[in-house]
DNA sequence: GATTCATCTTGAACATTGTTCATTTTCAAG
DNA sequence: CTTGAAAATGAACAATGTTCAAGATGAATC
């Protein structure tokens, strides 16, 4: 096993067919939406057979599951990237990257939380344990300033409040239902931090 | 017009199959999700044929939003039976009956939330302003709660609080992702509500 | 009751889209 | 260059939404 470069120029072809499959997915999904997503019009677009997306994916949700997996990596990183000195700060910075994050990608995003598979088949674990873990990203803020409480009731409040930030946030950017400004969206998401982290005794240094 | 009774023998059996079409579409996404749904399915459980279905409904979609419509009306109906005395209670009271009927119609909810409308077709506007009145439903319990705040404060606070509980919910009762109890999650929105209407200035008399 | 006609019902045919697989093509190895 | 394993192809198939010409139904009229 060659690991430092084993580049035939057969892999070279297939890898970046792979790659160009999933651009044309993922735009698709991102402008049109899940429902516009076509086999037919992915293969066309990158230039291959259908057969070849089915080589490579083995099935349709194959395609639309590897997307998903990178929209939550993506948006993982975004997360991560929310500075940390100050935990309030770092609170306020998670949500407003989401609401920024679901704003720029709300098809994509829509896509990770509303795919559902054919028949019974298990949604990948993989894929759940990171949106999981992204959920998860407000329990170190947390744990800082509630030093005293229980780990195990701050993994609860930290995946508690992510969740009710998150079904503000998508139902906010629902343009079917309301079409909230982003900005008055904004507003809304850090008034919400603001009482939640008041209720829990956390002075909100704004 | 005859308003008392127009009840020839046709308009009896198409309006009784209306309502069997209706069952039957509801039964298979309650149990199997939307995504299982087919027309066939439908129309043969049904005991008439396809074109019957598209007679009654226009296009699939018509049933589905039919379904959805029915399903935002069922839920409005619960959260209305709320009891209104303690605006504090009553607060919970709707916390814990959207906790119970999503529990009980998963699939059902799920429906309606996620489904989405073939190309640019927009959503019907009325099952849209059933959502946004179930989704208000705070604003009266809130307005006596805070009865120096702003009105258009209160109703952005309204749909906000109520946007937030439907995450925590949607989210908790995501097998997918975490399986929390569901009696796990009743505490969980309690906790939630006690934390934030503390941070309202509002006292929690549980 | 027979006739008429508007309406509803039917289901085969069609359209769209996911899936398979026998055949052909490709290319790395010998 | 030859060869064989792997990949690519796209026609055929399968599943499913949609249409519509032809037939069936029942309310109205006589």
């Amino acid at each position: 096993m060659n690991n430092v470069q084993d580049e035939s120029l057969r892999d070279q072809k297939k890898i970046r067919r792979r790659l160009q499959i999933l651009e044309i997915a993922r735009a698709i999904i991102a402008t049109k939406g899940l429902r516009s997503l076509k086999v037919r019009d992915v293969a066309e677009a990158a230039g291959c057979s259908v057969g070849s997306v089915y080589n490579e994916f083995g099935d349709f949700d194959g395609v639309i599951l590897t997307v998903n997996r990178e929209t939550v990596q993506a948006l993982t990183l975004r997360l991560a990237g929310v500075p940390s000195e100050d935990p309030v700060r770092q609170l306020y910075g998670l949500a407003e990257t989401y609401l920024a994050f679901f704003a720029e990608h709300a098809n994509l995003l829509r896509s990770l939380f509303e795919h559902r598979m054919e028949d019974d088949r298990p949604y990948p674990d993989d894929i759940l344990q990171m949106v999981m873990d992204a959920f998860a990203l407000m329990y170190p803020p947390l744990v800082r300033l509630l030093p005293k409480a229980d780990d195990v009731k701050i993994a609860l409040l930290s995946r508690t409040l992510f969740s009710a930030v998150h079904g503000i946030i998508s139902l906010g950017l629902e343009e079917r239902m309301v079409a909230v400004p982003p900005q008055m969206l904004r507003q809304q998401v850090d008034q919400f931090l603001d009482a939640h982290l008041a209720g829990l005794g956390i002075l909100p240094v704004r």
